[in-house]
DNA sequence: GTTGCAACTTAGAACCATTCCAATTGCTTG
DNA sequence: CAAGCAATTGGAATGGTTCTAAGTTGCAAC
């Protein structure tokens, strides 16, 4: 019952819910791990996270979780070539800068009208369901 | 100088010896089966269409050989998600549309103000040095 | 020409992120 | 509490790619 917040209905439980799935202790600690550092971690990354909170976690249930958030639209994967799948919580349109000497990752917001300006180059009779956007450079602030 | 596609061997030779590089004749056939059907190959596919006309060939050199091409920039690697990387001789700036349905990879061709309007968006600070824009989505004409 | 050397190719092993599988465990409804 | 189904688990399997070590090839200097 005071396990935790009460006041604020579990947006998280609610989401999982209208796709008919459960809410479980492990994709509820995912996605808490996935919201509090914002950095785009790998699976691999989000285990070692999660083990902190639940030593007993296996990985195969991290990715199975996972992609149980992505399809509930909780969260985006995010690719870079050939590296694992990364994982954002950030649900807005926005794109992705790629830092290749840190390796990290950061999103850059985009103004509401770009995302419309970019789709508009598509000949007719393509359909697009999605736009990503990736830049890959050098960011001079590294903040994480 | 001219960033148009080379078209003939020649002009591979001339990029490889600029580079360094030797031109042999598995790079020379893996570029030609490039130019010839722009339809993204994977790796395999690219191995499958050279073997055709040098059936000694191993699966290691094309990967050799279609590195070597992206180093001296004759070819771009396309990546969706987390499918086999896909290799284009198109090296005009343009984007791509992969169609869920057939798998099959489009370009769509960018106005030459397009890609400065996006890498606008970047704030003070980061430097990118190449930007990807990829749709997905489904494709009425599903000429290839 | 020979010898030497570096670039190149090759087959197969290794790698790594991810998915699959079969066996539990745990809700939840009757 | 029993049945049934969803979710988790560890380990094996997969697939694309890279590595490694051995063999070829082409060019340069003698």
């Amino acid at each position: 019952m005071s396990t935790a917040t009460p006041s604020t209905p579990d947006a998280l439980a609610q989401r999982l819910a209208h796709s008919g799935l459960r809410s479980t202790p492990q994709r509820e600690v995912i996605y808490d791990v996935l919201l509090k550092k914002r950095d785009h971690p790998t699976a691999d990354e989000v285990f070692a996270r999660v083990r902190a909170d639940m030593p007993t976690i296996s990985l195969a249930t991290v990715y199975n979780c996972l992609e149980t958030l992505v399809q509930c639209d909780l969260v985006r994967a995010v690719n870079f070539e050939r590296g694992p799948t990364r994982y954002c919580p950030n649900l807005r349109p926005h794109a992705h800068f790629h830092d290749e000497q840190s390796g990290s990752t950061h999103d850059i917001e985009l103004p509401p009208d770009l995302l419309q300006r970019v789709s508009a180059v598509l000949p007719a009779g393509y359909d697009a369901k999605s736009v990503e956007i990736t830049f890959r450079g050098k960011a001079l602030k590294s903040r994480e």
